[in-house]
RNA sequence: GGCCCGCUAGCUCAAUUUGGCAGAGCAGCUGACUCUUAAUCAGCGGGUUCCAGGUUCGAGUCCUGGGCGGGUCACCA
């Protein structure tokens, strides 16, 4: 290292051997988990060797004045000009040959090779490149110029260590497989796999390309609790939690839709929220207890003008993130472009099953519960009707809907906070988008009148007593109270972002979208 | 929760079939080397084979129980 200090001893002629290695720590081995072993007892002797050599292993101030990309593009455009730069990244290779040293450096925007020689830099500088581990943070400054087999290399004429890692980064050649710690330790996926980095750069241009159409569409964004005293909105069991000061049990939020709809209610016409909600039920390949939805809420706008704006948008993002408009996923070649095929589930299910939903015979629980055995399927003792049409959707329909399509019109009884259809009081506006064999979204044109939406709601809560699931919704009295006060004709919208992002990216489990997912508590 | 698979050096993996001294590459340490890029070459160190029992003269290997992870089914938007 060079900058300020390299006092150190003269070093003895021959041996470009550094400070004696027997200062290191007594040789018991131990073994914290995470390599509390001899690497890091190595790396915290060279870390003292340069503390003692009066170099800081930790500077404030860093000399950069290109990244690493930039420093590339200098000298491809004038390989003549023996440019001068300043770069910084993480170390992730390093080779030594007597006198000469190449180092390929990383930062964010990619790789550079290094190289220092004893002519230049004097035997002392030299001598600490012994005491660089891969993983440390180092500044080289120095004139770009072309090593004989092409690569772009910065030959150094000063060097600074930026920041020392005292635990080795992962196999250099095989990137780092252990998928528990690929998710308990993500940085070490990302700095490992370059597939990691991409799918998370992809995650973030979805958001925000999202965040921007909506915006250009003249939506809003809000940002509503995610502390709430009663978890309604949809259906699915909720997360509780304490709240001191006031003694008094919260739930986090199922869902944004309530208090969107209150901002309809408030007068903002075109309202979105990019947000995190919290489901306290299973974990698989395709859930997450906590995930990212888009919610949308549109006055004057029906279900219709939702379908539309669905395949528009997410056939918008795919263009940004793929640069076209077809996607791999699961072996199969998928076509984001509109428009997407439209199914009445109705129909859906008569064709795949044989049952006929409006038919009088269907129309019980026990009359659908033996039509259902009849399609082969094994509902539960006492699953309720929508229960039981929930599992034909998953079993028979779900499952085929590869190529994206919007699902249509659902049983009221499923769907609380929908309107129902002119010509179909057993039905509501309602569709869901699958791409994939997944949901990735659902839409109603939202029911807007009080008294029906209450009684819907009661029978929500009727029916959570008499079947003790979580598999209803909640009634939300000051959402209720809301709608009384009027609230617009309107198009919603759910979007689920983690399994948009899969779609997008080929993963076929959530969490490998999902930067942190849920695990099993260590130990 | 059921079933299946996995867990061996810091990392990636062998050895398990047929019970018989637990190995390699990378990483680490020592040395050589001024154009390497998975640098190379020589040498060295490194293991509670996930845990606890059991069978056996002998267990990484077989048996039982447990832990963690993955897959799948069930549940669940």
């Amino acid at each position: 290292m060079t900058q300020e200090q390299s006092r150190g001893e003269p070093e003895s002629a021959h041996s470009d051997t550094p400070g004696a290695p027997d200062a290191a720590p007594p040789p018991g081995r131990r073994d914290d988990a995470q390599g509390g072993d001899i690497h890091m007892e190595a790396r915290l002797a060279k870390l003292e060797r340069l503390r003692e050599r009066g170099i800081d292993p930790y500077p404030r101030r860093v000399i950069r004045t290109q990244t690493a990309a930039e420093a590339r593009a200098l000298f491809e455009a004038d390989p003549e000009s023996g440019s001068r730069v300043a770069v910084a990244g993480r170390i992730m290779t390093i080779r030594g040959m007597g006198r000469l040293t190449f180092a390929t450096l990383r930062d964010g925007s990619g790789e550079i090779q290094v190289s220092f020689t004893r002519d230049r830099l004097g035997q002392e500088v030299y001598q600490d490149l012994r005491n660089l581990d891969l993983g440390d943070f180092l500044g080289v400054e120095g004139a770009l110029f072309a090593t004989r087999a092409g690569e772009i290399t910065v030959q150094a004429e000063t060097c600074a260590m930026l920041a020392k890692a005292l635990r080795p980064p992962p196999d250099k050649w095989h990137g780092l497989r252990d998928v528990e710690q690929r998710y308990r330790q993500r940085y070490l996926d990302l700095l490992a796999n370059e597939d990691a980095r991409e799918i998370f750069r992809a995650r973030s241009i979805v958001v925000s390309a999202i965040r921007r159409f909506m915006e250009d569409r003249g939506f809003i964004e809000a940002e509503t609790p995610i502390l709430v005293p009663l978890a309604a909105g949809a259906m699915a069991a909720p997360f509780r939690t304490l709240h001191n000061a006031l003694h008094r049990e919260l739930f986090l939020r199922i869902a944004t839709e309530l208090n969107l709809k209150k901002l309809l209610v408030g007068g903002f016409e075109r309202v979105f929220e990019i947000g995190r909600i919290f489901r306290n039920e299973g974990i698989d390949a395709a859930h997450n207890p906590e995930f990212t939805t888009m919610e949308s809420y549109e006055a004057y706008a029906s279900y219709h003008d939702v379908m539309e704006m669905v395949e528009t948008l997410t056939h918008h993002v795919c263009l940004l993130v793929r640069g076209e408009s077809t996607v791999s996923y699961g072996g199969q070649a998928i076509d984001l472009t509109p428009p997407w095929q439209r199914l009445s589930l109705i129909d859906a299910i008569k064709e795949w099953s044989g049952i006929d939903l409006l038919d009088s015979r269907a129309r019980s629980a026990d009359g659908l519960r033996a039509a259902v055995r009849d399609a082969g399927l094994a509902p539960a003792e006492n699953s309720s009707w929508p229960q039981m049409v929930d599992k034909l959707i998953g079993e028979l329909v779900e499952p085929r809907l590869i190529q994206p399509t919007f699902l249509t019109d659902y049983p009221v009884e499923m769907t609380p906070l929908a309107k129902t259809t002119e010509r179909d009081p057993r039905l509501v506006e309602r569709f869901e988008g699958f791409i994939g064999g997944m949901e990735i979204a659902n839409s109603f044109t939202e029911l807007n009148d009080p008294l029906e939406q209450a009684a819907r709601l009661r029978a929500q809560e009727a029916n959570r007593q008499q079947f003790t699931t979580e598999d209803f919704d909640r009634l939300d009295e000051d959402f209720i109270t809301a709608v009384e006060h009027g609230m617009p004709p309107a198009g919603g919208l759910g979007l689920g972002i983690d399994r948009l992002v899969m779609i997008l990216t080929g993963q076929t489990t959530i969490r490998e979208v999902v930067l942190f997912p849920q695990l099993r508590a260590p130990e």
